[in-house]
RNA sequence: UCUUCCUUAGCUCAGUUGGUUAGAGCAUCUGACUGUUAAUCAGAGGGUCGCUGGUUCAAGUCCAGCAGGGAGAGCCA
């Protein structure tokens, strides 16, 4: 029966006896074993009697190493820790070959190298924390969720539609590269394909999540998102994850009550069950900020961040006051903007980073953009020019959730597409929605990795998911 | 895709105006020590200076192209 390091650093009690099964970190004073099994941080010591050992076993602790410990946890008789195990047997269950192994922990490892040894980055502090916290952020949003009668969708993966205009996509196709069959014409012939039509890798799950929640009423969805844009950034990734709800009967102000509660939700359990790791992370991050120049340090520590961004409500404004801000603001007055700002023109990174991390320094929702730049689907206002969008940036981040409220008025939709050439035809199923019982209802997405990234406090979205899918890059 | 910076030992980095045999710390290996906390101490091994070409008596150093990576931008979540 295999007891687990955090339960043994929960307990109260000392003087029993107990069977570790973990990984060695370090390995000191050929005595001292410093063991993580992954469950927490932080790591159980764990103390030999080396001078009754065998000189071959010593040999075969190495940093890596996998090992089975039967002995009785004892209140510890060093400084630095409260309980130690005092081993009686020691097992090697795999052995970690020092002279091969490429991850020395001592070495200080950069996080772009660890991302080239991806498959063995777990077995770091930082990543151990991140993944733990990536967890329960996922958790957490499955309960909120749930707490509130939401039903959990799952979209399709695959979809014949290519008329989101969410990017460019992935194709999925069995026919052969080399030699597919061919129309008369010359063209693919993709009736012969595996569905008998060309088909896709999801760009977002929204418009099958929308025919859900105009029956079920509250859906949402979680799951991988492929885009196969050519984008190189710290926060783009061709393969992530996406969480999608989707509401009958909500107009744009219920849509942002819910974001806010949401993100608030799952901030708050990070804070509440990640404690350790987020700590650590939030040490990790003023580290790495110390190298930065005074004026590009944050004022705010990560968890103070969190707990800010937990106990605030979100700024509000809508497009229009945002460009009125921005044109009364510092940099604007002394041209430092690279990019022109006037009513009509879309908000470009270096405007929102000034609303958000110099004007207002908390998250804000963007709300009523110009229809020109957003969305066929999203609902037109009263105005004509404008759609009942929202975007909630955060600091450091940039875009974390977009969505709107839905057009569910049949012909404002029809002229919609039309004038940005959607082919209705193809998207009937879509449509009908608005032609049986139509209502209003909103959603948004929020884009999963990015919420990581904010928690955690990392910088490169490609250290907080697994195995980081982008362009030029699918290892592991 | 664009702009810009970077690429020297397993890792993190020095390497002067181009000039003998390219260095450090850590890791690794060998030995010592033994209540350590990234243990410590002594010694040893370890290099196609990203790749290709060019300039030069001489290139890690200068130039060009290519590849990979970082940061920023566009697209977006």
């Amino acid at each position: 029966m295999r007891t687990k390091i955090k339960a043994i650093l929960l307990n109260e009690q000392t003087d029993y006896e107990v069977t570790i099964k973990g990984w060695v970190r370090s390995f000191r004073n050929n005595q001292f074993i410093a063991l993580n099994d992954g469950s927490t941080l932080n790591n159980l010591q764990i103390v030999i009697d080396f001078a009754h050992a065998d000189e071959s076993l010593l040999k075969r602790i190495t940093t890596g190493a996998a090992l089975e410990i039967k002995g009785t946890v004892i209140a510890s008789q060093g400084k630095g820790q409260r309980v130690e195990v005092k081993a009686a047997s020691v097992t090697v269950l795999g052995d970690c070959s020092g002279e091969e192994y490429p991850l020395q922990l001592k070495n200080r490892p950069s996080l772009e190298y660890l991302r080239e040894i991806a498959h063995l980055r777990f077995r770091t502090n930082t990543f151990g924390a991140v993944f733990r916290v990536r967890h329960s952020l996922a958790y957490a949003i499955h309960r909120f969720f749930n707490e509130k009668g939401f039903v959990y969708l799952h979209t399709p993966i695959i979809t014949a539609s290519d008329a989101e205009g969410a990017g460019e996509m992935f194709r999925v196709s069995t026919l052969s590269p080399e030699n597919p069959p061919r129309t008369e014409e010359g063209a693919i012939d993709y009736k012969e394909d595996f569905f008998g039509r060309a088909t896709n890798l999801t760009v977002s799950g929204q418009l099958e999540a929308e025919l859900g929640a105009m029956s079920l009423g509250e859906v949402y969805t979680f799951g991988p998102t492929f885009r196969a844009e050519n984008s190189n950034t710290a926060r783009h990734l061709a393969e992530f994850w996406m969480v999608e709800p989707e509401v009958a009967f909500n107009d744009l102000k219920d849509n942002m009550d819910l974001a806010e509660e949401f993100i608030q939700y799952i901030i708050g359990y990070a804070l509440e069950h990640n404690r350790e790791d987020l700590e650590f992370l939030t040490q990790r991050l003023a580290e790495e900020e110390k190298a930065k120049p005074q004026a590009e340090r944050s004022e705010m520590s990560l968890i103070e961040k969190l707990e800010f961004v937990l106990n605030n409500k979100f700024e509000r404004i809508t497009y229009t006051e945002a460009i009125d801000i921005l044109l009364q603001s510092k940099p604007y007055k002394k041209k430092q903007f690279q990019y022109e700002v006037q009513w009509g023109a879309d908000l470009q990174s270096e405007h929102e980073r000034y609303l958000v991390e110099k004007h207002f320094k908390k998250p804000v929702i963007v709300t009523d953009y110009p229809k020109e730049f957003k969305s066929f689907y999203m609902r037109l206002n009263d105005d004509g020019k404008t759609v009942a969008a929202m975007d909630i940036l955060a600091p450091g981040i940039g875009e974390i959730v977009g969505g709107s409220q839905r057009e569910e008025r049949l012909d404002k939709l029809q002229q919609r597409m039309e004038d940005m050439h959607i082919p209705a035809e193809e998207m009937y199923w879509y449509l009908d929605s608005r032609r049986f019982g139509t209502a209003p209802h909103a959603g948004f997405g929020l884009g999963f990795e990015r919420m990581v990234l904010f928690v955690t406090g990392m910088t490169n979205i490609r250290d907080v998911i697994p195995f980081p899918r982008t362009p030029k890059n699918a290892d592991f």
